[in-house]
DNA sequence: GATGAATGAGTTTTCATTCAT
DNA sequence: GATGAATGAAAACTCATTCAT
């Protein structure tokens, strides 16, 4: 009995440390980074702002582990999307689709991931920056492999570079999701992955 | 020689404002809105700090003349890039270069301009992010004309709808060039349009 | 014993309240309000410039809070020494007595108060004006109560208006008051009741 | 011919400094010493911010010549009212209609005169302040030989000094007015100067 | 002599962070 | 271990005053 006192006490600052995160997300992502203040979080949290503090030396530290963790979980869905079917065209279909889902489940995180990558935090957290471009690089690496890979099996025919159509279809995608963000009634993010797909796929061919 | 007398003065005011607004972006871009003090544009531009309030009625009022003349004189230059050729294709082919080469020579205003429209600004500046965004939809549909219009023309043929390759198109060159803007050694903007064209012309075909 | 602990709290509280009203007001009755800063307040009351913002939301609320309190203080005195007594003679008595020890009591706030009320405050906090004003003017009431009282059970013969009575008793006072405020070894204020009573009394008596 | 030119300098530039004084007045009194800027003065009197400061040597200046000037025409009314009869009950009687005449005629100078003297300037201008107390004593001397000579000439017979008799009535004319200045519908002045008189003369007698 | 652009000291206010209880 | 009162550095902005043209 004596042993599961303390994995008790384990999860139970776990899941404090997960109700002041939310709460932080919450606020950030509604109006970002500099205009909340720790004194909001904490009260959000219905924490002191002393044990804010027990858990997170200093509001960049907050934020840091905040993105950090978000972008793990979100990385991991769409990793196991694409490595859920052995055809490369359904990995593909299904990368499109699940990032959909993810974004409609994840709105506020989202928000905050956009500013972050795409966006204006500059050097205002240069550690967090590079580590989160680290795993967006790793994630492009995997997308690289599923299009070389198709392109291997002759699965389909790949004119450009592997790496490039990587690249590409991330910022096809990121281009439907922001707008979708922006003005989710005006600008849905389409239904049918085929949709995006095929702009890749037959786009555009030359007569 | 009385007659210019007038016209100087207005010149030499429009001398010292585009000072502050460069003083002010170089900064800006480099540390972000919110880490960087009206002090330190003062400074840099080397003007008082009353002089500076002369001039823009406060920090937000300086950030966004300044978001809205650079990414006036952006839209130009691309803009015309794409109104210079009667072709589609040529159209196409000029955008993507017009834009590299817009992006070489305005890379702190750039990394501005990424911050406010794909990023974090959230509602800090309600009015100046719906102008911005108004452009870029604007623009957007001056590239599905083009699209629109090389379609008709059988200059080329377009599976999807010219509105999404409008998107996809800027979303695959925003791709490119943000990750050129984060670190331009590692992941140069491709030299030749076509590198990008092609991504969309026949980037895959399905077997 | 256990259950001062919350009182006390809210005494030491209310304790740190009054140390920076009386800090203020001891400056701002010798400067005036705009001459005194935030900063200078904080300092003479021995507290951080965060602290004294915690208990007042800003400079003028603070001011508005310490001129109410001192001039509830004021009137319930001068209210007290009016109701005392049962003899309409005795009551305007006392009043002249107790309003002369009043003031000498609390020089610093009289001298804000009569900047507030015979002064500049202009619109400065219009508010606050108009609630010392309501105060005054329930003042003014009831002293005509007893001006009234008197005349009705043949105390005294009034031949002038017994609200113009109040207003001139008032005025008078107020004369001998600001002349002593302004310099007290020169214009004493009338020791004995009488002096001031008698003015209103047989002052002048037509030939 | 020649010597008339430097007088209409003169007489151009006193003009001028009247325009000034005017701005000032009118927006000082509505708005109270430090809500107005000297650009604000400068702007309303159409004159330079330069110039206005060629005319005097600071803001605190500019008031305190403003003060004095209109405390002069003040008083010069007021004593010429007091000097204009014989009789000296005749003499009161005037008084109190010239001091309701002059206070209608020139309310913002009356808000700013009651303001310095009644008021919450403090040490604000430490000079100005003696100067119009200064004056304000010479007038009660001149009241209280108004009061001295009727009793001597047994014009009517004044049971207190006459010096308090001088207090006295300032002081109830000051209560008037000021209620007046505060609510001119609410509280007028009265009309008849008897009234205010008669509370000195036979306000109350002792059964 | 008039002008008004330029100056910068000084003010209010906020908020991340600490530490005694 | 949690709390939240206290701190004070730092930022935006104003405005009296000067002085080159």
């Amino acid at each position: 009995m004596e042993e599961t006192k303390l994995p008790r006490r384990e999860r139970e600052k776990e899941r404090q440390r997960q109700e002041m995160l939310e709460a932080a997300l919450s606020l950030f992502s509604e109006k970002g980074y500099h205009n909340v203040t720790m004194h909001e979080i904490a009260g959000k949290a219905e924490f002191a702002i002393g044990t804010l503090y027990k858990f997170f030396k200093n509001k960049e530290d907050l934020y840091r582990e905040l993105m950090l963790e978000k972008s793990g979980e979100f990385h991991a869905e769409v990793r196991k999307a694409i490595e859920e079917h052995e055809d490369e065209v359904e990995k593909l279909r299904n990368y499109v689709k699940t990032i959909g889902e993810v974004f409609r489940a994840h709105v506020p995180a989202i928000r905050l991931y956009f500013s972050e990558t795409h966006g204006a935090s500059f050097n205002l957290m240069a550690g967090l920056d590079s580590e989160l471009r680290k795993r967006h690089e790793e994630f492009l690496q995997n997308l690289t492999s599923v299009f070389a890979g198709g392109i291997r099996k002759n699965r389909f025919k790949g004119i450009s570079d592997p790496y490039y159509l990587a690249i590409s279809l991330d910022g096809i995608i990121s281009a439907f999701l922001f707008r979708w963000i922006e003005a989710p009634d005006l600008h849905p993010y389409p239904e049918d992955p085929e949709t995006i797909l095929n702009i890749l796929f037959k786009g555009l061919v030359d007569r």
